[in-house]
Order: structure tokens, then sequence, then C-alpha cells
RNA sequence: GGAGAGGUGGCCGAGUGGUCGAAGGCGCACGCUUGGAAAGCGUGUAGGCAAGCAAUUGUCUCCAGGGUUCGAAUCCCUGUCUCUCCGCCA
């Protein structure tokens, strides 16, 4: 959501920004809107401002009992009213008219992100690890998986429908390892507040971070008009949506481990094998929320919570800086860390890190006192710490052996019992 | 699910049709006092929008949205949330 202010003062650059998202210039319609919404209040105003002279000295003639005047007032006034209905009414339609389109366009993209129509225009910026080499062909996870006789997409479509799987065994508790040991890392190590979210929320939530109004398709709605949370961003973001903050308790870093539900409607075709892509899957997200002056260190302070969660599973990653075709609707910078899968022979998506200045805050009404004590919106981040289906993948692709069985990672060893090797159990 | 009571500023709380953007208190800020602090005293202390270089002025906002009225924190309707009792329940 943006501030129309901004708009007025810097018409240009606003359309430039647009520009980079491929949309075409908004201002002039935008402005056209604005003025004449302006325009309207300031005859509402004009109008109301007399309406309450008029009433106040109503109140007097009667307080003093003087019924012929107050008579004579309220006749005066009475056509004042007419006029102040209908302003109103003209501005709550323009104002909403305003906002619908205010409400749809995406964030302006930081002058760091480069330009590019698609991820084959992202930028590597980083890398760690190299590529594991196999003195056998490595296989990707859900053969591994199925071969072990714990990963089931079978039954899985059968009691839920294509994009869902049936983990079990070792596997289940190698999923529910990650899990735990990533958000322990976030919590303990990187200085989270643990969260315990709701995962059926309500429209204005998903329109706070930005999933709605336009990417309702995304999402699965509930039969009582609730929303599954694509992601714990919206519940943890939205934490602090309609408050008055001070600057004294920020920054405030939120982490949680949910399920993230996705309807994955525009992905027909892709990902069909295995658990990249599904309707559910288990995220660790890591949300802060800050001063504008903080946001960009903070940006990379999250980034390397991300990083090292990687680092310590010991898997081979790379991090990207999303160009402005890739980056998504509601952010102005966003890093995509792309772990190495052997079993596909390249790097793919496990953890998006973003900063959202302002363009969020607006939407929620977050806001902060600063050192003046003026109020200010916040700046929001998120970032997946990380993706605890993707990163079971990456594991079992990285650390699979020739027989079939998988090497636990060590940093796992004690969230398994002391395990060391998944092997098959006949 | 049924019945009832409520939602007022950063917080607590008064206020049932007019001079109420809102008493009082707490908190906070500044000043006085003090060797320094506490206490005490004094002053100040919401946000949005519009106009203005600015001081400022106007307007809107007492959960949200509509409505009644010359005039609404106060009356009516709808929604929402909280609390109490009953029912159901992991």
């Amino acid at each position: 959501m943006f501030d129309i202010k901004l708009i007025r003062n810097e018409a240009q650059a606003f359309d430039t920004a647009l520009g980079r998202r491929g949309l075409e210039p908004q201002s002039a319609n935008l402005l056209t809107l604005d003025n004449k919404r302006r325009q309207t209040v300031a005859e509402l105003n004009e109008a109301q401002e007399k309406r309450n002279a008029v009433s106040k000295q109503i109140g007097q003639a009667k307080a003093q009992g003087d019924e012929v005047k107050a008579q004579e007032l309220m006749a005066q006034v009475s056509e004042l009213k007419a006029q102040v209905q209908q302003g109103e009414e003209s501005e709550r339609e323009q104002t909403l008219a305003l906002n619908d389109i205010l409400a749809t366009l995406p964030n302006i993209l930081s002058a760091e992100v480069p330009d590019g129509d698609n991820e084959n225009d992202n930028v590597e910026i980083a890398r760690f690890g190299e590529p594991k080499t196999f003195k056998f062909k490595a296989k990707e996870h859900f053969i591994l998986g199925e071969d072990l006789g714990e990963m089931d997409f079978e039954t899985a479509a059968k009691i839920a429908g294509s994009r869902f799987v049936v983990l079990k065994g070792q596997t289940a508790r190698l999923e529910r390892a990650l899990g735990q040991y990533m958000l322990d890392f976030q919590t303990q190590e990187n200085g989270f507040t643990e969260v315990v979210p709701p995962l059926l929320l309500r429209s204005e939530a998903l329109f706070g971070t930005g999933q709605l109004p336009k990417f309702a398709d995304d999402a699965f709605e509930t039969t009582d008009g609730r929303w599954l949370l694509p992601t714990s961003e919206v519940p943890l973001t939205n934490l602090v949506r309609e408050t008055m903050l001070n600057e004294k308790e920020l920054p405030l870093r939120f982490s949680a481990l949910t399920p993230c539900f996705r309807s994955e409607a525009g992905s027909a075709g892709r990902d069909t094998a295995g658990m990249i892509r599904q309707h559910q899957f288990n995220k660790v997200e890591m949300v802060a929320i800050t001063t504008p002056q903080n946001s960009q260190a903070e940006h990379e302070r999250m980034l390397n919570s991300a990083k090292m969660v990687l680092e310590n599973l010991e898997l081979p990653y790379r991090v990207m800086l999303l160009c402005s075709g890739d980056t998504g609707y509601s952010m102005t910078k966003t890093y995509d860390l792309e772990v190495w899968l052997p079993g596909q022979n390249a790097y793919r998506e496990i953890s998006s890190v973003s900063l959202a200045g302002d363009w969020q805050a607006r939407r929620m009404n977050a806001r902060y006192r600063d050192e003046n004590g003026k109020p200010q919106f916040v700046h929001t981040l998120n970032g997946s710490g990380l993706a605890v289906g993707r990163a079971l993948v990456a594991v079992i692709e990285n650390y699979q052996q020739e027989d079939g069985s998988i090497a636990i990672p060590k940093i796992l060893q004690p969230y398994m019992g002391g395990q060391k090797i998944i092997n098959k159990i006949s």
C-alpha cells in the first residue's frame, strides 16, 4: 500500500519504479482520483464547519430557552445537512476507488535489485561448499525415500490427493529433527522469540502481508471465510498489526515452525514428482520488525541466520539476489538460498529472505514512536529458516550412500537419539 | 450452539443527546526543588486528512461500518472482539 502523498510528490519516480515491475504508469490516473477526492473533502469540510457552527448556536439557544431562535436556526441549517450527507457519500466512494487501486500495486524495488525478466536473471552473490561428487549415480530423494519404504506418495494421493506425501518411521523422525533443530537454532542462537501462531487466519491478516487481494487463488479458503496460512510470515508479521510500538522495543524477532498450505494453482506440471512442491509442508519462518534505519542491516542479519542452518547441516548452497522480474510483489529486495540437490543435479530454492520496507506496515497500520515521539511505520522482514520439507529433500539427496541408506548430519544426530544412519528396515 | 454484559487516549477509568477530542489517575517528557536521587510542586503529553513557508486553522476519529438527528462517545441496525453463565468438547 502506498502513501498517496509520495505519489503526489514523486509521480515520475513512482511510475518508473512500477515500470521495473512491468506495469503501465499509474500516477496520472491516481492523481486525478486524488485531486477529485481532495476537492470533495475540502467542500465537505466547509459544509461541516458551517453546520457545526450553527448547531452549536442551536445548543446555546436551547440552553437559554429561546425556542424561537432555535427553530429559526434549525431551518437555516437543514439544507446543509443534505450537502454534508452527499459529500460524505462521495468521499467514501472516491476513497474506496483510490484505495482499490493502491491496494493492488506491488512494492517498489530497492535500487540494488537487478533488472530482469525471471529467475534466469537472478544474480549469484555467494556460494558455500562444493556440489558433492558421488562414485555412483546420485538418486532423487523420492526414489531413495520410496526404496526405504518411508516416503509414500501413492497412499497420500488416496487419502488427500496429489501433491501430498506420507512420511513414516526414521524419515518422519528426520523431518521432525530438522524442524526442531532449525527452530532451536533460530531461537537459541539468533535471538528469535518462539511463537505458536494460529494456522487459520482472517482475510485482514492476509491483506496485511499482501497475499490478498491479488493472490487469493494461491491459498486455501475455509468454508467459514478464513484462510489456511500459506506461510507463517502472515501470522508472525501481523502480530504487530494495529499497534503502536516503542522504538526501544525494536527490533522484534519472531520465529515459528508451522505447516504451510498452498494451492499451487499456477504451477500445474511443475515439480510434480517428489516433495519439492506440495500443498502442505513444514517451514521454520523468521520475521523481524524494525526501524527504517536498521532494516537493511536486519536483512543481512536474517540472511545470515538462514545461511548458517545450511552450513551447520553441511549442505552446499548459493545465495541469489533476485532480479526485478522474480522479486515478490510485497517485497523491495529478496535473497534466495538455493541448496544443491545431487539427484536433480541443480540448485533449488530452500529459503527466501525479504525486506518489505513499510509496505506491509501501512497495510497493517503497524507503527512505532521514534525518538521525537512521532509515529512512523515500522519496516518488516521475513525469511525462511528454512523450509523443512525441502531441507529433508536436500539431506536425503546429499547424504545418500551407494546402498540407498542415508547418513544423518552430525548436527541432527542428537535429535535422532544418536542415530547416525538411516537404513532400510526389512 | 443458547442467554446476558461489555469494548472510551500509551495504560486505567469517568462520561446516556449540545460548551466533550473527552474529567480524574497512571505512565512519559520538561522544569522547579536536591550534593545526587526519591518524594513533592508546576507545565506539557492522541492520530488521520485538508489548507498554509510557518505559527496555526478546519475537519474526522471514543471497536468497525452504516443510520437517526440541526447536533452522537451517548440513540438505532449490522459486523467484530472480550467477559460471565448454560450446553458441547480434545
